[in-house]
DNA sequence: ATGCTAACCTGCGCGC
DNA sequence: TGCGCGCAGGTTAGCA
């Protein structure tokens, strides 16, 4: 499910629930995520109070007065605001009871999310992270000269979070489409020029995809349990055999790195 | 350093 | 109806 855009609609739909409430109960029902959920996590977090949401990849922060609460949603991961007393439904792994009688409640059917707690922001697994889409940092430039002499196709380079952080499957087909290249090309023999176009749509594309409270394809809810609405704008992804919607010509699937991959033969060079 | 594979899980749709 | 197979939005460890 999350991608970036998916994880900042969550990051804004839980920010003012959660800011200044105070934690009054921590419910485990399953520690069993991609990593266990740490044994200390309840006697940790009662009593003490949310004071920031921030997310850094896919990783959402929610900052306490006394640590970090980092939260990843994986393939299939929900963060809701829920009804404390409402009753937990199956992969509801876990819930932080508010003093407003509302929780967070997570739900993650394929357990591949995670839920850690952090003393500070230097965690191993936000270390060498690369910088974020939406900033500055991450420009055509930066794209090119990391990209020389890498063998690699284009596609997986977008998707290395050492490279850009939060550009999963979708978006990355997406993005090549709109920036007509071709998504097997090798990262290293792509213009400067071409990774100027990269940049833009990759940016338009994940500002959009939040705009529209990101992409439901199964199972993606936000916050308030609503999916999002950027499905209806995908130009390739799902769309493998069917007429591109520039050229008409047959749009082509293939398989990169175990992941699927649709592009416009036509459209992109 | 780079890059490939397997691994962690459950659920769903499809062909037989 | 049921069953086996392949596939799904992510990311890491381990090995060449």
């Amino acid at each position: 499910m999350p991608e970036l855009p998916e994880v900042e609609t969550t990051r804004r739909g839980v920010e003012p629930h959660i800011l200044d409430r105070t934690i009054t109960d921590v419910v485990v029902r399953d520690r069993r995520l991609r990593w266990p959920i740490p044994d200390d996590l309840e006697q940790v977090l009662k009593g003490t109070k949310f004071v920031a949401a921030r997310r850094r990849a896919k990783y959402l922060l929610l900052d306490t007065r006394r640590g970090t609460l980092m939260v990843h949603l994986g393939m299939s991961g929900s963060l809701r605001i829920m009804d404390a007393s409402s009753p937990p439904l199956f992969h509801d792994h876990w819930d932080v009871v508010l003093d407003d009688g509302r929780c967070l409640r997570y739900n993650d059917p394929r357990r591949f999310g995670s839920l850690h707690w952090l003393q500070s922001d230097n965690h191993p697994l936000l270390d060498h992270l690369g910088p974020e889409p939406l900033s500055s940092a991450f420009n055509a430039d930066y794209l090119y000269n990391l990209s020389r002499g890498r063998k690699a196709s284009v596609k997986q380079f977008l998707m290395d979070g050492k490279v850009v952080v939060g550009v999963g499957n979708i978006y990355a087909n997406e993005a090549l489409f709109m920036a007509g290249v071709r998504p097997d090309r090798a990262a290293g023999r792509v213009s400067k020029d071409r990774y100027q176009r990269v940049v833009e749509r990759v940016k338009a594309i994940l500002q959009g995809a939040i705009a529209q409270g990101g992409t439901t394809l199964r199972d993606f809810v936000n916050s308030d349990g609503q999916p999002g609405y950027f499905a209806q704008q995908l130009q390739v992804y799902g769309r493998a055999n069917q007429a591109c919607r520039i050229c008409a010509v047959t749009l082509k699937e293939i398989r990169q790195n175990n992941r699927s991959t649709v592009f416009c033969p036509k459209c992109q060079r």
